[in-house]
DNA sequence: GCGGGTATATAACAAAAGTTGAATGGATCA
DNA sequence: TGATCCATTCAACTTTTGTTATATACCCGC
């Protein structure tokens, strides 16, 4: 587990079909036709990146977000020859919006398996976002999200022992995917090995492999060479203390509010 | 943990010297004179409460965010008869700024000793927030700060043993109290008790003490009877792996960044 | 200054998690 | 089809943390 691969600073920046269909993945639901079409021309370029790449390091001064449109990433910071992950993102995600204004970066960005993204320049962000407050509302929606997701994963970490913090992160990971249709009824493939699920949980390889033989063992998932299986996804979120709704996932009725008055 | 006394629902809404002293604390150093005044002017109505008061319950819908002007504060969640506490409040912070945008809050916002707020009503931050782009700008990076607060705990949590988030934490709470001259050179007072800091660094109040015990041992630090003492900061910083960084302190170059387009 | 409630401290045992080392299983590629 | 690399699994032992129970110390009202 922190075996970066750095060699693919030279990663393909070739031209990519873009379809769209992943774009802007949770909030969607609150863009109508035109947005959708606005927010998919904030890309200026599209690039592949190798397993195990990370795209940006801990104090980058950066000019550009990153949307993530295929594969999965992590936000990580490090202490020692430890990775740690602070979250996690699915197609769809705007990986790190906050970095707009934040503009140095307070963690990694890392590859999990192959994955495309699209470099959104800060400039054209600007723009955007004064043309079209409810955009701007959209976007900084999206990065409270992130802050509710962080604290939702603060308590399950203080609350929660190693089978179940499993059980919520796969519980999440499914209705995250199942939100860009890349989920499947009982299950989802996702290029996360044990090590990458002990970055996230916190807790050792081990331990993590330990875990996962106890959730085996009880008939609620298993968790390996990139399958995720289980016969019923109610048991496992009751076993991880999972209620979505801090995901706000559906119909999107607290983004519609104009409480953010930022236009 | 967790006898939130519930009876001071009736607490006195009194005219209370508004000293502006400690207002928007940790992003004063960005806010013209002006703007000070008019943040002030966003509080409504200021309230004392009693130690324990529950201000606020996960799932109220509000139309009013919370400055907290004296004491301190929580944000808590519960399972079962466990409090787990995700984040915590001095004077100067907006307790709940993204409650404005989420409406719903996902978390419970607790009184920890006696408390003073401000109220300020949804419909003046509006208002305020379209006249005065500047100011909106520094109220979302206050709650980009906060989620950036929420990625630091995280990785803690899942790195480091009790004794050292408990430094850590030390270390966090002296450095906020500081920016609004509430610290002293080797300590602070605070009306946290041992099982409120249990309930923040996610241990069991025992646990805590054992750790308080080694820690006042090693001769780092004591925490006891709402008095925090050390003779050491950077000692105490370093065992808690504490770098400053994303408190974004002092000048506030990242803030006078016109990244935040939102205005 | 006394008494009762709360906060802090400690002990003894149980459970969870870390660590080290080694074995097995899967995938890939010559 | 081996050979090799990496992912997963397991075992044995140590350390950290939880739990329950009890003891001491502090604070506040009378």
């Amino acid at each position: 587990m922190l075996k970066l691969k750095q060699s693919s600073d030279d990663a393909a920046s070739v031209p990519h079909p873009l379809t769209g269909r992943f774009l802007a993945g949770r909030m969607r639901h609150d863009l109508s036709r035109t947005e959708r079409d606005i927010v998919e021309s904030l890309i200026g370029e599209v690039v592949d990146l190798e397993p195990g790449h990370r795209l940006i390091a801990q104090g980058d001064v950066l000019n550009f977000s990153t949307m993530l449109i295929d594969g999965f990433m992590l936000r990580t910071m490090e202490s020692g020859d430890r990775r740690h992950a602070v979250s996690f993102h699915v197609p769809g995600d705007f990986v790190d919006l906050h970095c707009y204004a934040l503009k140095k970066l307070d963690h990694n960005i890392d590859c999990v398996g192959p994955v495309t993204i699209g470099k959104v320049p800060h400039e054209r962000l600007t723009a955007v976002m004064n043309e079209h407050p409810h955009l701007a509302r959209t976007f900084w929606f999206s990065t409270l999200l992130d802050a509710a997701m962080h604290r939702e994963w603060i308590s399950k970490l203080e609350q929660l022992q190693a089978p179940q913090r499993i059980a919520h992160v796969v519980a999440e990971i499914w209705h995250r995917l199942n939100f860009v249709d890349l989920a499947r009824g009982n299950g989802f493939d996702t290029p996360l090995r044990q090590a990458d699920l002990a970055d996230m949980i916190g807790t050792s390889a081990v331990h993590t492999n330990r875990a996962l033989t106890e959730l085996r063992t009880k008939g609620l998932l298993t968790f390996a060479h990139g399958k995720v299986e289980f016969a019923d996804l109610a048991a496992v979120e009751r076993h991880g203390a999972f209620d979505p709704t801090y995901l706000y996932e559906g119909t999107g009725i607290s983004l519609r509010s104009d409480g953010m008055g930022a236009g």
